[in-house]
DNA sequence: ATGGCTAGGCTCCCTAGA
């Protein structure tokens, strides 16, 4: 079962490169992130004619998260619990119905910039909220892939240069310790158990060269539950998206599980 | 010295992103 993360910045404006990328890339399902859409205007026969199930969560403007699957989809539900007061669309679960049921959670964690502000309580306040739903999912002992863009630059080596970040709502010691307090609830991050060294990254700015220059940051996350990690077989990041026509600042990850 | 661009909406300037 292969399993994407993918924040495509906007889906009319990914209206060519997010087809592109399923034709070719064949997720089984992707999580997809800003689609910057309310749910009545997310173009879903379009995915629907190409195989997919359409389940989003919007929201107008900004925000907005969905899944697409090729496999069956059983409770979806939307939203991350805990604050009924919070009306940004930041989280959609549903279980992923292969060989073996996958619980597929799919994120858009706030930024938080500028920090210190309010923006950065609601993240860090977010994060604690996610933290205590993943601990409730975890008494499932189920296979549980959470993914989505974490906006946590998670160690130094997942920025090319770490010490533009250092003031950063991405990179603080406060957002990083909530990072690994998540973490530490028994996640294993699927890329690092591959590829331990530096070098990659799945954002590159549209703004000063950043892709050409290689300044990237790695921000786009899948965390396995031990059930699902015990499945894992490949992960990737499919930089070369990013290098594509009109392509969005994030580029996909995946897993394949044995699953 | 300024986020050197992109996206969307309350659109011809603003907010937001990371």
């Amino acid at each position: 079962m292969k399993l994407a993360t993918f924040n495509i910045n906007g889906i009319k404006a990914r209206i060519e490169a997010l087809p592109r990328w399923l034709e070719a890339a064949k997720p089984d399902a992707v999580a997809l992130q800003e689609i910057k859409s309310v749910d009545e205007n997310f173009p879903r026969a379009l995915f629907e004619d190409m195989g997919y199930h359409v389940e989003t969560h919007g929201q107008k403007g900004f925000n907005g998260v969905a899944i697409l699957s090729r496999l069956p989809l059983e409770d979806i539900t939307r939203g991350l619990p805990g604050d009924d007061s919070d009306e940004q669309a930041r989280w959609i679960e549903a279980t992923v119905m292969g060989d073996r049921a996958v619980r597929l959670c799919g994120l858009y964690l706030p930024n938080g910039n500028p920090a210190p502000g309010p923006k950065y309580d609601y993240k860090l306040a977010w994060m604690a909220r996610m933290k205590t739903r993943v601990e409730a999912l975890l008494l499932t002992e189920e296979p549980l892939v959470i993914c989505g863009d974490y906006n946590v630059i998670p160690q130094p080596e997942d920025a090319a240069n770490p010490a533009a970040w250092v003031e950063d709502a991405l990179y603080l010691p406060q957002t990083r310790a909530a990072y690994r307090r998540i973490v530490n609830l028994g996640l294993t991050d699927a890329f690092r158990v591959q590829n331990p060294g530096p070098g990659h990254y799945s954002f590159w700015d549209y703004q000063a060269g950043a892709w050409n220059r290689n300044n990237g940051i790695r921000i786009d996350h899948l965390l396995l539950s031990p059930q699902a990690a015990d499945l894992l077989q490949t992960v990737q990041i499919d930089k070369d998206v990013r290098g594509e026509e009109k392509p969005s600042d994030h580029v996909p990850v995946w897993v394949d599980l044995a699953a």
